[in-house]
DNA sequence: AAATATGTGTAGTATATAGTACACATGACA
DNA sequence: TGTCATGTGTACTATATACTACACATATTT
């Protein structure tokens, strides 16, 4: 499933029961045309930038994280935050990249609970 | 220090002991026109692609990945590992964005050790 | 039936990204 | 002292990114 798939779906879904969330009024309320969003979701035009997708997320009350992925980005403050230690970050993340999920959801746990 | 001055220093180190890392020499073998380079290394222009910096980390013996932080960006590899799992990875990431080093650097070799 | 709202086609724009091409003054060196 | 290499100034260029503006046919509502 592509992004503009997901939006579209999702808005629609929302809309079924709610009339506000037309294209034209999410549009309004995100701050961009209602033409633009409209290809958007039709993918006839790239995902938009990560400040209109944060509001589309906000606005459709999903987790911008995944719609960022979606649209083949990663949030700027996580980059922002491997960017200050790269070497560190990137070993980690690269052993990372094969672990199940359950040990991400570990580490994560452990790192909550702090206790280095 | 930015990234120029970075790469200027590394290379005009390495020059000191042999002349094949001339501005030109270099910028000849990571596939560049002299000018170009030249202005990256004084600040000039903004930093170059990420295939690039990787033929510059090569030729100059440094760390990808820390030469890419300088140019802020973040390796396109790392991206597609947080892409696939977006939610276990922003999660995990934000949690280790204030862990000490040694905690990072502990739980890379925990995973590499594999036990869960 | 008239007014209003809706989705979308077409065309165009501003800014950023990632460079090339050429010329020229200076410096090294044989 | 002539040649060759070096670093850099100026002027472009191609492609991508991130949109806007307007018009229009088709619903939907009043």
């Amino acid at each position: 499933m592509t992004f503009g798939e997901y939006i579209r779906e999702h808005r629609e879904a929302l809309k079924s029961e709610d009339r506000r969330f037309s294209v034209r009024q999410v549009a309004q309320r995100i701050g961009v045309e209602p033409a633009y969003l409209s290809k958007i979701e039709r993918g006839d035009v790239a995902p938009p930038s990560e400040a209109k997708i944060r509001a589309l997320a906000e606005e459709l009350g999903e987790d911008p994280d995944v719609l960022l992925a979606m649209a083949g980005k990663v949030s700027t403050d996580l980059q922002e935050i491997i960017r200050k230690r790269p070497q560190l970050f990137a070993d980690l993340i690269r052993q990372l990249k094969s672990a199940p999920d359950h040990a991400l959801l570990r580490i994560a746990r452990d790192v909550r609970d702090g206790d280095w």
